[in-house]
RNA sequence: GCUGGCGUAGCUCAGCUGGUAGAGCAUCUGAUUUGUAAUCAGAGGGUCGGGGGUUCGAAUCCCUUCGCCAGCUCCA
C-alpha cells in the first residue's frame, strides 16, 4: 500500500497511507484539533474531514472562528432546516440551500405558506436534530441511479438540478430523512452546531426565474457562538433603528404620500436644509473643479430619446410619452440629451474641450410596483449628474478626475471604506451592446488603465456593463458596514454617434467627442437615505437641520434666552427657542431626540454674567462659557463642515 | 410584476369566533415657573386605506383597487 506525504501548517511533512481520512490525520496532529476541526483544506480544496485523502499535499484544518469554515457551518445549518422541514412538512420540496454573507436559506415549493409560528416549530426540531448529533454523510450516485433515487422520493426540483448540473457520478448528502445533491462539503455531524435562528420567510422563483415555480424562502443565520448570534441580532436591531424610513418620519425630514403616488419623495423644511447643504457644498466642488452648471427641460419631444436609443433600450423604465399637439413628449429619465443638445447649439472647438455639464438633473423613472424602498429606490429623483465631452486621449485623465471627486465626496461625509467594480461587457452576449469590439475594448481599457494607475483595488465585473458602455461603480461602506451604491463613472461612445457630436479638431477637421456620464452622490433622494442611516440621523453640525436650540430655564429668562437666539440667527446659526411651558428636562430630552447639536441653558446665572451653559448633544453638559464666545466658536465650527461633528 | 404578510386618531399600537371603536405619545386649554433625557389635569380628534359585495348588522367575512413591509426579479 502507497503513502500520501501531507504537509502541516507548520511545514513539516508527515507521511500517511493512502485513503487515510482527514479526521484521522487530525487526529494524529492532537486530540484537540480532532474534536474542534470542522473541515479540512488540502491543496487549496475544501473536503469533509471524513474524506479519503488519496494524494500527498498540504493540508489545513479550519476551526470555528474561520470564515471559510463559518460559510460551511452555515451551509450544513441549511441542510439542518431543510432536514426538519422535511420532518415537520413531508410535502415540502427543497430547492437550493446556500449559506449567504449573514446566514444562510432554503427554498422550498410547498402549495402551503410557512408561518411565524412553523419557523419557531422547524426551530424546536433543528434543535432535536442537533441534540441527536445527526451525521452527515456523504453518498455517491451515477446520474441515472442519482435520478431515478430523486424521482421516487418526489423531489422533481433536485431532478432538474441533477439533469443540469450533476457529473456522471455525483455525491449526495444525507441528513436524517433529508438527501441533498450537494457538492459539499460538510460538517461532520449535526451536534456541532451551536447557535442558529430562522429569520423570516419570503417569496422566491426556482432559479431566479418569476416565470418559475413560486418558491417559499426560509432564511436563517447561525454563528460558532450564542454571543456571536446575539451580537449579530443587535446589529440587525441597531439598522432597524437608523432606518431612514423611520428616522425620516421621526426626525421629520421627508415623507411619501400615498395621495401623491409611490415613489415620489416630499422633501419636508427639515430634510430640504439638509439637501440645501448637500447641494451648496456640491456646486462650490463643482465650479472649483472645472465644471459649467446648466439647466435642461424636465420634457422633451420623444423623437429625442428615439435618437438616444432610451426609446428602445430603456423603455420599460420609462413613464409613458404624452401627447401635445400632434407630437409627443416624454418625461426625462436621464438627462443626458440635454446635455447633448446643448454641446450641439454650436459648433465645437477642440480647445472648449474637454467640457463639463453638470446639472441636478431631476429625472423620473418608472420602476415597477414593488421595487419601492424609502429613498433608497424611487420613481423619481434628481441626480447630480455631469457630462463630460472630450477628446479620445483625454478621457483617462477626465476619469481620474471624476474618482478623485468621488473620494472628495467620501471624505466630505465621513465615509472611510468603499469598494471599486469595473462592469465590462459580457463576452458571451456581444448583441446585447452598442458600438464595436475594438471600441469596447478601448474603452475597457482605458477605464482601467485610469484604476491601476491611481493604485485603487477593484473587482472585475464582466456582463455587468450598460449597453452603451463600460464603467466603473464606487460602492461606499456605511457606519455599520453595508454597501451602497451611488457613484457612477460611464464611458459612452454610442450618444456622440448617435446625436451627430463633433469638435474641430487642431487640423481643422471634424471628429466625434467621447462622453463620460457620472454621477456621485448617485441620487440626491438616495444619498440622503444613506447619509441619514450612516449618521442614525445625527447629522454632524454643518448639515444638521437645527444646529442650536436655546432653552431658557423658566419664564423669568426668556428675554435673554431670545437675545441669544437672535445673536446666534444673525451670524446665520439655525437655532430655535425652545420657550414651550415645560420642565428643562422635557425639552432637553426633546432636542436630544431630535438630534440637535447643541442645547443651550440659560438661567439666572447665565443672564447675570451674559453667557449660556452648553449641552452637546453627544457629550452633555460642557459647562458654561461667554455668549460672544459660544456665537464665534459655532458659526466657526459650521465654517469647517468637518464630516463626524 | 411575482410570493407572503399588513393597512384602525398626526405617531406607535390594542380591538376573541361579525353586534356601528380604545390606549399611550403628540395636539389644544388650564394649572404649574421649571437647572441638564418625560409636571399634573381636562378637552378635541377616526365614514377602521378606497370601491363593491355577503349579512338584520362588517374594522372583523368575500371580491377588487391603492399603498406599505420582507424577499424574489429588475435597477443605465
Amino acid at each position: 500500500m502507497s503513502n500520501v506525504q501531507i504537509t502541516l501548517p507548520d511545514g513539516s511533512v508527515r507521511e500517511y497511507p493512502k485513503g487515510i481520512t482527514a479526521l484521522e490525520v487530525a487526529r494524529s496532529i492532537g486530540p484537540r484539533l480532532a474534536a474542534e476541526a470542522l473541515v479540512a483544506k488540502l491543496d487549496g480544496r475544501l473536503i469533509d474531514l471524513s474524506a479519503p485523502i488519496e494524494q500527498s499535499g498540504p493540508i489545513q484544518f479550519l476551526t470555528p472562528g474561520s470564515a471559510e469554515a463559518l460559510e460551511v457551518y452555515r451551509h450544513s445549518c441549511a441542510h439542518l432546516l431543510a432536514a426538519a422541514v422535511l420532518e415537520l412538512f413531508p410535502d415540502a420540496h427543497p430547492g437550493v440551500g446556500p449559506p449567504t454573507e449573514t446566514g444562510f436559506y432554503y427554498d422550498f415549493y410547498r402549495e402551503k405558506p410557512f408561518t411565524e409560528d412553523d419557523l419557531r416549530r422547524l426551530e424546536a426540531k433543528m434543535a432535536e436534530l442537533v441534540k441527536a448529533d445527526v451525521p452527515n454523510e456523504r453518498v455517491y450516485f451515477s446520474k441515472e441511479e442519482g435520478l431515478k433515487l430523486f424521482a421516487e422520493m418526489g423531489e422533481f426540483l433536485k431532478c432538474e438540478l441533477i439533469e443540469e448540473k450533476a457529473e456522471p457520478v455525483f455525491s449526495a448528502y444525507r441528513t436524517g430523512k433529508f438527501l441533498d445533491f450537494c457538492r459539499g462539503p460538510h460538517i461532520p455531524s449535526m451536534g456541532r452546531i451551536k447557535a442558529f435562528k430562522l429569520l423570516s420567510v419570503a417569496g422566491a422563483h426556482w432559479k431566479g426565474d418569476e416565470h418559475s415555480y413560486p418558491l417559499q424562502r426560509i432564511y436563517g443565520t447561525a454563528f460558532f457562538t450564542q454571543e456571536e448570534l446575539d451580537a449579530y441580532l443587535r446589529q440587525v436591531e441597531e439598522a432597524k433603528k437608523r432606518d431612514h424610513r423611520r428616522l425620516g418620519k421621526e426626525l421629520d425630514l421627508f415623507s411619501i404620500q400615498e395621495d401623491a403616488g409611490a415613489g415620489l419623495i416630499f422633501w419636508h423644511p427639515k430634510g430640504g436644509i439638509v439637501r440645501k447643504e448637500i447641494e451648496d457644498w456640491l456646486r462650490e466642488e463643482l465650479l472649483a473643479r472645472g465644471y459649467d452648471l446648466v439647466f435642461t427641460p424636465h420634457v422633451m419631444r420623444l423623437h429625442l430619446w428615439e435618437t438616444s436609443g432610451h426609446a428602445n433600450w430603456y423603455r420599460e423604465n420609462m413613464f409613458g410619452a404624452m401627447e401635445v399637439e400632434n407630437d409627443r413628449y416624454q418625461v426625462k429619465p436621464m438627462n443626458c440629451p440635454g446635455h447633448i443638445l446643448i454641446y450641439k447649439s454650436r459648433v465645437r472647438s477642440y480647445r472648449e474641450l474637454p467640457m463639463r455639464l453638470a446639472e441636478l438633473g431631476t429625472v423620473y423613472r418608472f420602476e415597477r410596483s414593488g421595487v419601492m424602498h424609502g429613498l433608497l429606490r424611487v420613481r423619481g429623483f434628481t441626480q447630480d449628474d455631469a457630462h463630460i465631452f472630450c477628446m479620445p486621449e483625454q478621457v483617462e485623465s477626465e476619469v481620474q478626475g471624476c474618482v478623485e471627486f468621488a473620494f472628495a465626496v467620501l471624505k466630505q461625509f465621513g465615509f472611510d471604506r468603499y469598494q471599486v467594480e469595473l462592469s465590462a461587457r459580457d463576452p458571451q452576449r456581444p448583441g446585447d451592446y452598442s458600438g464595436t469590439a475594438e471600441e469596447w475594448e478601448r474603452a475597457e481599457g482605458a477605464l482601467m488603465n485610469t484604476l491601476k494607475g491611481m493604485d485603487i483595488p477593484f473587482k472585475y465585473m464582466p456582463g455587468e456593463a450598460v449597453f452603451y458602455g463600460p464603467k466603473i461603480d464606487l460602492k461606499l461602506v456605511d457606519a455599520i458596514g453595508r454597501p451602497w451604491q451611488l457613484t457612477t463613472v460611464q464611458f459612452d461612445f454610442t450618444l456622440p454617434r448617435r446625436f451627430g457630436l463633433e469638435y474641430i479638431g487642431p487640423d481643422g477637421h471634424s471628429h466625434t467627442p467621447v462622453m463620460v456620464h457620472r454621477a456621485l452622490l448617485g441620487s440626491i433622494e438616495r444619498f440622503f437615505g444613506v447619509l441619514i442611516e450612516h449618521y442614525a440621523g445625527a447629522f454632524p453640525l454643518w448639515l444638521a437641520p437645527v444646529q442650536a436650540v436655546v432653552l431658557p430655564v423658566s419664564e423669568k429668562h426668556l428675554a435673554y434666552a431670545s437675545e441669544v437666539a437672535d445673536r446666534l440667527s444673525t451670524a446665520k446659526v439655525r437655532v430655535q427657542l425652545d420657550d414651550r411651558n415645560e420642565k428643562l428636562n422635557a425639552r432637553i430630552r426633546d432636542a436630544q431626540l431630535q438630534k440637535v447639536p447643541f442645547m443651550l441653558v440659560v438661567g439666572d446665572r447665565e443672564a447675570a454674567s451674559r453667557s449660556v451653559a452648553v449641552r452637546r448633544r453627544d457629550m452633555g453638559d460642557v459647562g458654561v462659557r461667554p455668549l460672544v464666545e459660544v456665537v464665534d466658536w459655532v458659526r466657526e465650527l459650521i465654517d469647517k463642515r468637518t464630516a463626524t461633528w
